[in-house]
DNA sequence: ACCTGAACACCGTTCAAGT
DNA sequence: ACCTGAACACCGTTCAAGT
């Protein structure tokens, strides 16, 4: 065949078979190979698009990382301190902390949606625009609305260490629906337990809203104390 | 050779020799063939001591949670209640903050210990019994504590996902220490980004500490709520 | 019971060859 | 520029053979 008139394959057209890939059958799963039959050619006619197998899941965590939505930090992404600037001396009225739900929840629902490839998207920003992009917006929020530079970062951080957490496996599923499983002389309170994978969706829906909610009082009350010191 | 007097390898021998491996080279480089090498024996012989590399892998995961301390939960593994029972209607005086905080700072330092296999051993606790052990004696604890069941599941599965998403990779060190990444049209509040990497035990370290008071704060406040509703 | 080498169906990646 | 088949050094796992 050769190369053919019009290309069979793009970088979207790749990225898209393999986030399919991954979410239907694991990480494990994707091999070029295997990627390459998916998308009816053969294995080396991927290293025409990505030099190796890592830049190319590379560019399946940004696209992953592109479907957050980050617009509750302000309308432009360059532009910097567009909103008001945050009042930390009149607690009760920041806006921050609904702005972080809001993204928080959006992260989560990104990231869930591929849990399978949230290990790889967990290392960190890297070099990957989309990534980067949500950093800044984050930590640029945070410190427009009166945080200190630190606390900004470490918001950052732990908000990510929840949100990955909840994101990269269910907790209700991790549990066999095997009632066996749980000897009752060896795990005295995991009689229900089995119970568990069951009610997947609501149980790690309840934790992650739960948790997100005990995360914004427990950072209010700091913001609080901002002023207090000041 | 074939089969010496005394036997070549064991369970144990096996597992450290994979831990090693992961914790050095990552989980990637854990093969089978490589493991055997480094242990001087031929690539099958591992077969006689597992039944494949998942099983191999599942006694690595147990061997890292073996090593989170569970003993502010109560002395006894298998007693039930011998702690005194919780009293929701006494705000102030409840114990199961400091022992949920003592024990997610094991549970991060054992996980942190090892980053490379947390995202094996985030699945969940599977049949693997040191990590049933552990479900059991968080969730125990806190109904005796006086949490409703239901609550307590979910501030287990929170509590995992906060601790396991801190141990997964290090916020700081995600961020390439190249300055020339952060392009100040791109991303105008990163200009400093590029030092977190030199700073990555302390960043780290004071986001999971930022993050595990406020939860428990924010938790503290639903535990007073939930006597006032009775 | 516990080790070995040979074999099977896989990998990621390189490269010369085709248009 | 973009695809192909052949080739290289790897994988996990099975199995017959050895003691």
């Amino acid at each position: 065949m050769a190369r053919p008139r019009t290309p069979l394959l793009s970088r979207e057209r790749i990225v898209a078979a393999a986030l399919r890939l991954i979410d239907d059958e694991g990480l494990d799963a994707l091999s070029t190979r295997r990627l390459a039959t998916e998308l009816s050619v053969s294995g080396p006619s991927l290293y025409n698009h990505f030099a190796t197998k890592d830049e190319l899941l590379d560019a399946v965590v940004d696209s992953v990382m592109g479907e957050v939505d980050l617009s509750m930090f302000g309308t432009s992404g360059s532009s910097g301190t567009t909103g008001v600037p945050g009042v930390p001396g009149e607690p009760g009225r920041a806006a921050w902390p609904e702005a972080l739900r809001d993204w928080a929840r959006s992260y989560r629902a990104a990231l869930a949606a591929h849990p399978n490839i949230v290990p790889v998207l967990a290392q960190g920003p890297g070099r990957r625009p989309n990534a980067l992009r949500l950093a800044d917006a984050v930590f640029g929020h945070l410190v427009d609305s009166g945080w200190p530079r630190g606390q900004a970062t470490r918001i950052g951080a732990l908000m990510r260490y929840f949100v990955t957490g909840s994101a990269l496996a269910s907790f209700a599923a991790g549990f066999p629906a095997d009632a066996e499983v749980y000897d009752a002389a060896d795990y005295p309170h995991l009689g229900e337990a089995h119970r568990l994978a069951g009610h997947r969706g609501a149980v790690d829906e309840g934790a992650f809203e739960t948790g997100l909610e005990a995360l914004l009082d427990g950072l209010a009350l700091r913001y609080a104390r901002l002023a207090e010191r000041s």
